[in-house]
DNA sequence: GCTCGGCTACGAATCCTTTCGTACATCGTC
DNA sequence: GACGATGTACGAAAGGATTCGTAGCCGAGC
């Protein structure tokens, strides 16, 4: 039997380009080509063919939705923001930190600033998982 | 003028496999190519030259410093593992959350369990970045 | 009906990463 | 001095990501 080519049980890891075009459609839902690639910032403009491509193997890899009952296909997420976030972080954490999530928020913490509203916010946080402080 | 191949200002970032020659010298420091071959830790084994070629190519980027006064050239990390970290996780940031670091912290405090230690730990780290809580 | 604009499909070029095979140099030992 | 073990250098293959050119299809308007 051959591996199947579509509905794999959990999509890969975006590449860049195709992080790209995820965070057109979660931001803007459902787009064709010309919607995705009109709402690409970048500094070198990127042809319609390319963005095509991409979405056609995001198809194949099951990152995307596809509804081509539309001359123009129309794409949508096929993957949560949430769950490809998690996905990535435990990657980093894994290859970078040794699989320690409390070393990535440690150095996030030192080498970022931080308002007092955001601090507040990562102390409610805290609160809510571990209960108040005595 | 030809672009420098040595001694970049800022090396680029490690790739997958020259991450993991790099948290073998971080950990153990210098090393010989067998050395570093022998702290590889794969479910598949990897070939010596394999090593070597990865050595050559992480010197050539900067991202490592050869000793070759010796016949085993000797290697070590020429980007410090803090650094690293700092730009992955910044790369991570700006790719994968909107260049938010604090949505990364939550995101992480959220999905990771964390011990009560592990939770004062960060805590202290708050008070410490921003003042002790009222 | 014909043509033009917009769309999809597909092949190919390019670049990077990873891996290894082969060639050649060097050291220590007999 | 020859030989095996151990090293480095280098080319190249394989695979993936990214980009685009070209071909062909279809619908609207003349």
């Amino acid at each position: 039997m051959a591996k199947p080519s579509l509905a794999r049980p959990t999509p890969p890891r975006p590449t860049n380009a195709e992080l790209e075009i995820l965070r057109v459609l979660w931001r803007r839902g459902p787009c064709t080509v010309r919607a995705v690639r009109a709402s690409f910032e970048r500094a070198e403009p990127i042809g319609y063919t390319t963005v095509l491509k991409l979405l056609q193997i995001m198809t194949e890899k099951g990152l995307v939705r596809r509804d081509a009952s539309l001359r123009s296909h129309v794409y949508s997420a096929a993957v949560s923001e949430a769950s490809t976030q998690r996905r990535m972080v435990a990657d980093l954490v894994r290859r970078a930190f040794g699989g320690s999530t409390l070393r990535l928020l440690l150095h996030a913490l030192s080498t970022q600033p931080a308002t007092p509203r955001e601090v507040d916010e990562i102390r409610r946080l805290l609160d809510q998982k571990n209960g108040a402080r005595p």
